[in-house]
DNA sequence: TATGAATGAGACTTCATTCAT
DNA sequence: TATGAATGAAGTCTCATTCAT
């Protein structure tokens, strides 16, 4: 096996624990446990703890980004691809379903992962501001709308949706779902009529 | 000074500082330090760390969901409703402004405060969705509006906005940031005479 | 109450639970407790936690030594002084039982109570040596007995029945067991008829 | 140095620091230095402080008791086992003499081994016990006397003799006094002359 | 005089890191 | 290269002692 591919093996082992546990609650023991090697061993690819968690989190934004790039730029109706960015992001947080549920009861438990969500949300929310700006362009979004908060309700209801439904009720998030969140945000919720 | 008014002395210093550095990054002293005592007399007044911190969520918890619930009871057209209560979540934020900033930046930072948030989050949604019932029943929202969707799109605006410009960007919130989020969510980002 | 008297309620008060706890498992806060006083008051009549350990050991050794000396200067056989001591020493054991019954087992408990004990039983130990000397003279034990091992096996004997009978096995000391002691250390356990 | 000897090892040194110490005045700092390792270790081979203790009352009792039985069990008469058992004993306390010294003055020192002892002590009567029914059998023993107090006044002698002999006065034990306790406990004290 | 809230030194225990194998 | 036994700094918690009331 190569040097880079055990470095990922570790940061995958490294990511699901440091999710569960967080940082100052992650032993050392415990990822080299989880990547099935020696503890001794995950030093010769890290100098220390910190930096096993700065690779890791650099490691898991990158991936997430690069998805969220390739969902964007496909072809499509703003529509679709708004669906079809709370669908990945549906699915995303269900695949770390067993994490997410520990981290959606009040336990006593550390994610220094949230900061690093934070930051990544913004980077996010950039890309989305940009197609909302396509989208005014091609008239399919409201043109009196600042594109800055378009992305801040997209991204926000979407999270949202996955915080409470997927996270929370430990729902299966539903095609119907999806339909729902695109429904709200395009028509938005005010009676036109009334 | 009464033994009450001590502990919600310390549980202020002990939210600040949980707050900041997540459960396990929370020294003893630190909290001590903060509440400007000696280590051993919070141990007069709680039981354990464990014990402190739990008391620190619930007493937390319990003043924010007052709060809320004053602001939506207040006579207002809905759409007044879900102003104040963006610039009230906008101002929290705000107010926590110096814990924000470094929660923003993504330096090892443990945040069990997270996961109550979350439950919080849940427990106001289900509030804001009592009024946006309501608020079908008065024609003021789309009757064809699932009411579960729609109060995620406005508590997860509200946030969203709050992590990206108040935490984030460190911006101050401003009024016409607060008609910008009523705008979108009432109006929706779709572009009917497209 | 004179000051006298407080004292020695204290030290009533510090026996009992320094005989249980031993010296470094006992609390201040215990004594005071279990004197009915606050733990500051403690402090009025003795200077420190060791201090007031010392005190109560040599409190204790005094009233038992006089106990012991009183029970043999009284007229009578030598057989029936130790069958006197015997009893008495059962009784005391006895009366202490809740206290010896935590001993006897193996849990976890200090005892400095014990050196203080070796010392007090060797001072008993000399005062039963003048005795065996005394019943020598008056031909009631044999004089080819080395005195000193005489008292080692008076000694020896009565306190390995408390420890057995009365504290082990928590039995009610009987009067013939007494007679059995005396008859044991008198007649000796050699078949001279073998 | 196989796992099962560095734990016998840090067992030896535990025994030394608990028996002068007590369990509640002994550091695992003391017992670290003691076995020439640092506190961290004694952590990779017991659990707790509490657990190390337990482990090592039954290592010290298991090894006694085996003595002890190997001793009654050799052929010979019942008055040279008693003798054996009397040497034994001495010489087994002689050999902790450092430690036996320590526990011998009244200064402050805790010794749970004390309890400990007061059970092992209870199970070799019971050997000893068999023993003598045995001897009454050969007609070794007087058959006019309850082997249960016969044991008592074995034990309660020889134990006897070491607390103030070689404990207290730390003199050297001798051949004779072995000689003594065995015509003591034989013959008796009493003046059958008389 | 009597008290008990406050304190901080010191104990047990954990775990990141090292290093001999 | 891979390991895990060994380590000791650092954290939680206890409790003897002080001192303001």
């Amino acid at each position: 096996m190569t040097k880079e591919r055990k470095k990922a093996e570790i940061l995958q082992a490294a990511s699901k624990v440091f999710y569960i546990k967080g940082f100052e609650g992650t032993k050392m023991d415990d990822v080299a446990k989880e990547a099935g090697i020696g503890k001794g061993t995950v030093y010769e690819y890290f100098d220390s703890k910190k930096q096993l968690f700065e690779e890791m989190a650099v490691y898991n934004c990158e991936e997430h980004g690069r998805n969220i790039q390739d969902i964007l730029e496909k072809d499509g109706s703003f529509k679709e691809k708004i669906r079809a960015l709370a669908k990945y992001q549906a699915e995303l947080v269900r695949e770390h379903m067993p994490i997410a549920r520990m981290m959606s009861c009040s336990k006593i438990m550390a994610r220094e992962m949230g900061a690093i969500f934070i930051e990544q949300n913004i980077r996010v929310g950039e890309i989305i501001k940009k197609q909302v700006v396509q989208a005014i362009d091609q008239g399919e979004v409201r043109a009196d709308i600042d594109p800055e908060f378009a992305s801040v309700a997209i991204m926000g209801t979407i999270m949202q949706h996955c915080g409470k439904k997927v996270i929370f009720a430990e729902a299966m998030p539903e095609e119907a779902d999806y339909d729902k969140i695109v429904q709200v945000l395009i028509l938005g919720i005010g009676n036109e009529a009334g």
